[in-house]
DNA sequence: TTTATTCAATCATACGTTTGATTTATATAA
DNA sequence: TTATATAAATCAAACGTATGATTGAATAAA
């Protein structure tokens, strides 16, 4: 029983990748079943022996996002939930949580990620809602929207479960998200093509700021003028 | 000379009013031309006799709605532009010129306006830039990021060109915009299937506060406590 | 052998486009 | 007004192609 034999099942990996791209570049129907095959470097009939067909290469595609990114999603809801009880009533610390929680996700969402290509597949998911947003919605979005309405009613001293605090911490995360959804115009906008690192850097903290005086909190870090 | 005579042309209408809702609704790829046509009440070769093909009806839905949209644009502009002159160094008159754009927009973009069905075009040609993106950013999307632009730099003193301005803009008008894109997520965790008009009342407020308090203004219609 | 997987070839269907005839509207002249 | 010529617009039908699905033989593994 050799764990990575590339020899039973070796289609559907290369399938499942091939999906990620192609759907996630150019949407649901204007993928063809061969340019999928021909992508993943098998024949046409592996999708439907593999999979059954199309649509549920598609879902397997989401399935298979879900199941890279729930991990660090879980992770980083533990390690919120430890230091919330760190943080307590301290807002310096209520800061660095934050800008610390911005600083990920927009180097999770604009970064070259080390699963590199299935941002614009979540993201489509996210936008555009297909046959299977509820698997992926109770994966993703769900957790992350948890978990930002949680910092925000720390830091609010109010329920995380508010209407309220549920819309605050919706526009707050607008902020963020923005730059991954409105790339096209951004770069339009400053004749860029690419986020390189340091345009990533002044982003966030940029972000950061607008984000700790939305909250009505000082930056631990800078004294202030 | 009838002007509004129904007869010649009666059918171009119709096919642009059909692209703007189906391709709207479902993406490019996934809109036949035989929907198009059925859903217009024309026989499919209008397409080619009106337009040329699919995809120059298409990119006359495109032109269609940017020519709807644009006047409101230039409206806006030119009321800043003359509201800018008035509020000068007055925060308080800063503040409500602010809360003021923030209204509108999310009324755009979240009510049920005069032109109705044409939201998710705008949306999908401004997150995924189909072959028109050039026709249809210089005329929306870029005015309206300038705008906004001028209100930040306007209070923070800065070069509306700057990019540190521009980011900061492009941040703020995040929190707008999520509450559109990110419409599916935002109502499966509330369990709402539309915006109400209380419901934009109250995304309205909670994003006014933010945003004023984002750029150090106080609201100068609520006594602080 | 039995089972799992791949492959070229084929199926019916749906696609965007095109055709050629037909209908409708407009203009001109008696 | 009516008759007629020209143009504009619509239509049913068909074109060739690409699609998703499927087949049955061939290959590989257990």
């Amino acid at each position: 029983m050799n764990a990575n034999a590339p020899t039973s099942r070796s289609a559907e990996i290369p399938l499942i990748l091939a999906a990620i791209e192609l759907f996630g570049r150019n949407g649901y129907a204007a993928v063809s079943t061969r340019a999928l095959s021909e992508r993943a470097g098998t024949n046409v009939s592996s999708i439907k022996y593999h999979f059954g067909g199309k649509k549920e290469l598609y879902r397997a595609a989401i399935v298979y996002v879900t199941e890279q990114v729930k991990p660090r999603i879980e992770f980083a809801m533990a390690a919120l939930t430890q230091a919330r009880s760190l943080a307590g009533d301290d807002p310096a610390l209520q800061a660095r949580l934050i800008k610390q929680l911005i600083d990920n996700l927009l180097k999770f969402f604009l970064g070259s990620e080390d699963i590199p290509h299935f941002m614009p597949l979540v993201m489509r998911e996210f936008l555009i809602p297909g046959p299977y947003f509820e698997t992926f919605y109770e994966a993703l979005p769900r957790r992350l929207h948890e978990l930002f309405c949680e910092l925000v009613a720390m830091v609010e001293g109010s329920d995380p479960q508010d209407e309220t605090t549920i819309l605050r911490a919706h526009a707050l995360m607008g902020q963020i998200m923005i730059f991954h959804v409105a790339r096209p115009v951004l770069f339009a906008r400053m004749n860029w093509d690419s986020y390189t690192p340091e345009r990533i850097d002044n982003i966030t903290h940029q972000v950061q700021q607008l984000v700790l005086s939305a909250l009505q909190l000082t930056d631990p870090d800078v004294e202030s003028s």
